[in-house]
DNA sequence: CGTACGAGCGCG
DNA sequence: AAAGCGCGCTCGTACG
């Protein structure tokens, strides 16, 4: 229950990077509203701020952090409450504590209160409806997100400050590979395309810089149009780097993978500039969105979010968690060979086995898939694929989501129970406009009837991925207060970091029973297997 | 020069 | 007829 010490805590912070991050960002002012009390409190620093694990404010993962930051104690001990994570919950479109205090305490905040009011008065007016908001917003919470949500706060902190260490020598020899690979792809295509032209760029000319009134050559442009507006043209052969103006060689309307990969595979020299592009682009990515932003730092580290901000930046709608500055949950494999625990550590990560679709055979209770996935000599990935794909999983794994969130025809001759849930479920969600996520959590999220059969397919996508998510999330929070030293979740993945010199296959046993019993809470008919790997590196072989 | 936006792509 | 969902980051492109 809520103690009745718990202390409203809101901070006030100047941010050097100008986005947010509670890892750097300088307290200005610290603001608490001790229960009780009349009248809030402030204090430029620390010092005075009573030392309580029972805190409440709203977005608590900003300002716990900072609180860590300056006062470090074990996260574990914290138990608190946000009134964001709640209103987040509940599927509350506007999450802003602005919005909040008006719908549910009727009370008009000042829209520019610093100047109107004061930071003092504003300050204590944040705190004051923090502390008035949070025990309406908890008499209406229904299900247990919330509870999982405001434990794993302090643990997500925790991850946002650890990371991985980057081995700088690996990371330099990633990059020569890449660089080597880049200029090769760059160069075999200049030299293919030397010959051809195509429209490389037209942009609008003014009226008052138009070369006198002519129409045509002007230095190695043409200008082209007749009426108010005219544009300046050039012609060229195409870069490797401007998907416009491969379009225009390729004449197609899109130069993505697929399209790439298709024609790859062909002969000629068109093929063979499909060839380098794919090359290129896969090297390009490598180093302008892994290597080089991380060249010279010594660690990886990312900012998780567990909700959307204020203003609704960030986040995930389905109760996934994001990352940023740095996302750790999009790493490239080439990447991941760079990053290892620090000196003395190994790094331990358990993987649930096809969470998502459990998830969605659970919910639905259809039988096809209950009895697929029970059998663990079968593999619904993999079946496709060799249906399919000539055993590719990769592919079989995609084609899989793909008919099951379309949820067309073919799953409802596939998987009928599926079927027959999810026009049950996109009836209510249009009836309420709100999706809500399967029991015990009971996640709400919004969607935007507008959105056509997006809106379907969400709505469909949600119940799903937010009960894989929750279970992960669950099993992370018993971790956390078990010990373990957390570093990254990966949506159905954990990673943390062991002594070296610890016992490994004990530890993976430990790490694998937490998350399986976790599963086996949630998914009472399949429950879902957990592999553990163990290794210095994020990717590399195994240990034992 | 800075800004906005869509496309593309990394991961699940 | 055609159609997954969820993120964050970077680029090319166009414009003022």
């Amino acid at each position: 229950m809520v103690p009745t010490s718990s202390l409203v805590i809101d901070f006030e912070t100047s941010t050097p990077t100008g986005k947010p991050d509670f890892r750097v960002d300088v307290l200005e002012r610290a603001g608490w509203l001790e229960s009780g009390a009349e009248v809030a409190k402030w204090s430029s620093c620390l010092c005075p701020l009573p030392n309580t694990p029972y805190l409440t404010g709203h977005n608590l993962m900003y300002d716990l952090g900072i609180l860590w930051r300056l006062r470090p104690s074990p996260l574990q001990r914290y138990d608190i409450h946000d009134t964001l994570a709640l209103a987040y919950g509940q599927g509350e479109e506007d999450l802003s504590l602005k919005g909040l205090m008006q719908k549910y305490l009727k009370v008009n905040t000042d829209t520019f209160p610093y100047q109107r009011i004061g930071v003092e008065q504003a300050h204590g007016q944040d705190l004051w409806g923090t502390q008035r908001l949070f025990p309406i917003l908890r008499e209406r919470q229904r299900g247990t997100c919330y509870d999982i949500d405001r434990a794993l706060i302090p643990a997500l902190i925790d991850c946002s400050y650890r990371g991985y260490e980057i081995d700088p020598e690996r990371l330099e020899k990633a990059i020569e590979k890449a660089e080597a690979s880049c200029s090769r792809a760059e160069t075999a295509f200049s030299t293919l395309v030397a010959d051809t032209s195509v429209l490389l760029s037209r942009r609008k000319v003014t009226r008052k810089r138009w070369p006198e009134d002519t129409i045509g050559l002007y230095g190695d442009d043409v200008v082209v149009g007749d009426g108010p507006t005219r544009y300046r043209e050039s012609y060229g052969s195409p870069g490797i780097n401007s998907p416009i103006q491969l379009q225009r060689y390729f004449d197609v309307p899109s130069v993505d993978k697929i399209f790439l990969q298709l024609l790859a595979a062909k002969e000629g020299p068109k093929a063979l500039a499909a060839f380098l592009r794919q090359q290129w682009v896969a090297a390009d990515k490598l180093l302008d969105t892994y290597f080089y932003p991380n060249r010279g730092k010594d660690q990886l580290t990312g900012l998780f979010n567990i909700t959307p901000t204020e203003d609704m930046e960030g986040g995930a709608g389905t109760g996934r968690l994001s990352s940023e500055r740095s996302n750790m949950q999009n790493q490239a494999p080439a990447m991941e060979r760079c990053l290892r625990a620090p000196k003395g550590f190994l790094i331990l990560r358990g993987d649930y086995s096809q969470i998502e679709l459990r998830g969605s055979a659970e919910i639905s209770g259809d039988e096809g898939m209950l009895t697929a996935l029970a059998d663990p000599n079968r593999d619904l990935h993999q079946e496709a694929a060799d249906r399919f794909f000539g055993g590719n999983r990769k592919r079989g794994k995609v084609f899989n989501f793909r008919e099951l969130y379309i949820c067309g025809p073919e799953v409802k001759v596939a998987y009928p129970g599926f079927y027959a849930w999810a026009e049950r479920h996109w009836l209510e969600v249009q009836r309420t406009g709100v999706s809500v996520g399967p029991e015990p959590f009971l996640h709400r999220r919004p969607i935007p009837l507008l959105g056509g059969d997006h809106a379907r397919r969400q709505a469909i996508n949600h119940p799903p991925q937010n009960l894989a998510v929750y279970i992960t999330k669950a099993a992370m929070v018993r971790l956390f207060r078990a010990g373990w030293m957390l570093v990254n979740q990966v949506h159905d993945a954990i990673h943390a970091y062991i002594p070296e010199d610890d016992n490994v296959p004990l530890r993976k046993a430990q790490f694998r029973e937490i998350m399986e019993e976790t599963a086996r809470e949630y998914l009472p008919r399949l429950g879902a297997s957990v592999e553990v790997k163990c290794s210095k590196y994020w990717s590399e072989e195994d240990l034992l």
